[in-house]
DNA sequence: CTGAAAGCGCTTACAG
DNA sequence: CTGAAAGCGCTTACAG
């Protein structure tokens, strides 16, 4: 099958091409009725422009570029980064831009598939997941002027565009809550160090437990994946003044964590209570159901995908703040039982 | 910042466009000595073809497209497709192919997808997932003569490509298993009925039970979500002839499962056990651990792409077989508990 | 409102 | 082995 050029549109509406191009593109310079009738029927004749002659004519690419950095057995473990797809997909699609995806090995990698993707015009513009502290993407995205936006923050995105929602507050709202169940020995089992929101959601629980005055409010990192929120949870579970409750950065670990606990010979939530992010249909699952910090993902990667289309557009685009997770409190979290009460600070 | 073009390279290498051309893609005509000073100087400039100018003059897109009709709630809990698609890039990345991804709402929207990329030459060629019995998207694609290749089978391909796994043969070792164990009562709770490799498994089911001898041999269809692997389960254990086994189509309906025997006041695997296909990290993390179905789905990515790009390089491809799932054994199978044994057929 | 033409940045026969 | 040129299918000033 030959497929229809913006010539075989002219021919049989009797018009130019540039005509045509004109009322694809809704420009003044055709009247209505021409406009109809060449609509119709590029329709009828199954024409869509050519994306590689619109991108070379000085158009946009109408495509942008996620790059992930993870390895396969986490990217397919954590529901994040779907749902994040899902959502900016549906953005997408409703403008006709595509969704270019590279996974890459780390960020040197990324950089590179960056620098080529704007020589190679492309994308229009990227999405940046996975802030780090002194990201080198962020000063490479802006000597290549490429549209970006960071998925992440808030801080430490330079001149690029973002979307960010509050880890530091739903924390504190976390401890808070436990804190109100009688809870004074709470840890926690981190993400990746190396990413900001880990650091950032490091500094308020520690600022939060200070400011409560509970002591032991150690953070255990970790790479997300179930084998290490097991192992941070026995070791956890096994140190003599062992917590009462143990917030996981994700829900993976979580339900690793509730595992271990039982294995131990712990009642969740009688012995330990357990808070997990990124609430997930995974976190109703398990026995006892799982409170868990949640917040709609899809909803976050639309609100990225119309910033970065803003971007791509040229509005001026800045800072811009998701919602809250807010906490679900399910069968995971209990008032911690007298007998394993951890004794009274002095 | 300017992007570098093919005239740049040309000018300091002091040589015609052509000639740069032919170095870039490895052509004959340019002395190995030239080849080498244009790609230096290519390299240090940060040069890559535009992907449009290179696409517009008849040779490729260099990009594949991968369009996911699934729900987002669905399409995050399944590591599958994650998975899969990290197999994917692995090999498309090593050869400079862009993989173009969307999630699409049904089969018309994705059949209209499939049309708008070959009208717009967006991509050289698709994967196709969730084959169906008589799929419409069989005949657009061949009909198009975009190359592509089918993720399931066998059969129901049309003249396209494809990459299978014998679900058949892993459900019949499945169920062999089991009754090995002592088995007489086994149930499975089904994934989407309209899908092939649903429906190959169920006829597998159907078909071993029968051989076998056993009765009841029931499927229970589902849409891969925890809340529906959750009401089968509960179906099928509050019949009075419950099943003493019981095997999911993935692993989220599998822990769901679980939890539900549980919460039933059933043992696991004494009073019942439980095989989940797509073994995942998942299957490890509950107590017990899931005995489950698995295979390298990354592999199988990475197959589908190498099809897929010999495909579009117009090498002759036709069905190729990827490994069978195996099972691995773990806790939550078990002999039925003879109090609660089945009452033997007569 | 419409038509003829240049130009985007490549690839690829075609001469030399 | 190299250079000059056509052409891919659009978009967009520029004349009419």
């Amino acid at each position: 099958m030959k497929r229809p050029t913006i010539a075989d549109v002219a021919r049989r509406a009797g018009v130019s091409k540039g005509a045509v191009s004109y009322a694809l593109n809704g420009q003044p310079g055709v009247s209505e009725a021409t406009r109809r009738r060449i609509l119709a029927i590029a329709e009828e004749i199954g024409f869509s422009p050519s994306s590689a002659a619109r991108a070379l004519s000085g158009a946009t690419a109408k495509a942008v570029g996620l790059a992930l950095c993870r390895p396969a057995r986490i990217l397919g473990i954590e529901p994040f980064f779907m749902e994040l797809i899902s959502g900016v997909e549906a953005e997408l699609s409703a403008r006709s831009y595509a969704l270019t995806l590279q996974v890459v090995a780390d960020q040197a990698a990324e950089i590179a598939v960056y620098r080529r993707w704007w020589a190679e015009r492309r994308v229009d513009g990227v999405f940046v997941c996975d802030l780090r502290l002194d990201d080198a993407r962020v000063p490479v995205l802006e000597e290549l002027r490429l549209p970006a936006v960071v998925i992440g923050g808030p801080g430490h995105t330079g001149t690029l565009a973002s979307v960010w929602s509050d880890d530091a507050a739903a924390l504190v709202e976390t401890v808070e809550y436990l804190v109100a169940l009688g809870h004074r020995r709470i840890a926690r089992v981190g993400g990746l160090p190396e990413l900001l929101h880990t650091r950032l959601r490091t500094e308020a629980f520690e600022r939060v437990c200070r400011d409560l005055g509970l002591a032991g409010a150690v953070t255990v990192p970790s790479d997300y994946s179930g084998e290490e929120g097991a192992r941070a949870t026995r070791r956890l579970l096994s140190s003599p003044n062992r917590p009462s409750a143990v917030i996981y950065d994700n829900d993976v670990m979580a339900i690793a964590g509730l595992s271990v606990a039982q294995e131990m010979g712990l009642a969740v939530p009688g012995d330990l209570s357990i808070v997990a992010w990124d609430d997930s249909p995974l976190c109703q699952l398990v026995h006892p159901p799982l409170t868990a910090l949640g917040r709609d993902i899809p909803a976050y990667g639309a609100q990225a995908a119309r910033h970065l289309l803003a971007a791509i557009a040229g509005e001026p685009v800045g800072t811009l703040q998701d919602e809250t997770a807010h906490l679900t409190p399910r069968g995971s979290t209990a008032p911690p039982r007298g007998s394993t009460a951890p004794p009274r600070e002095r």
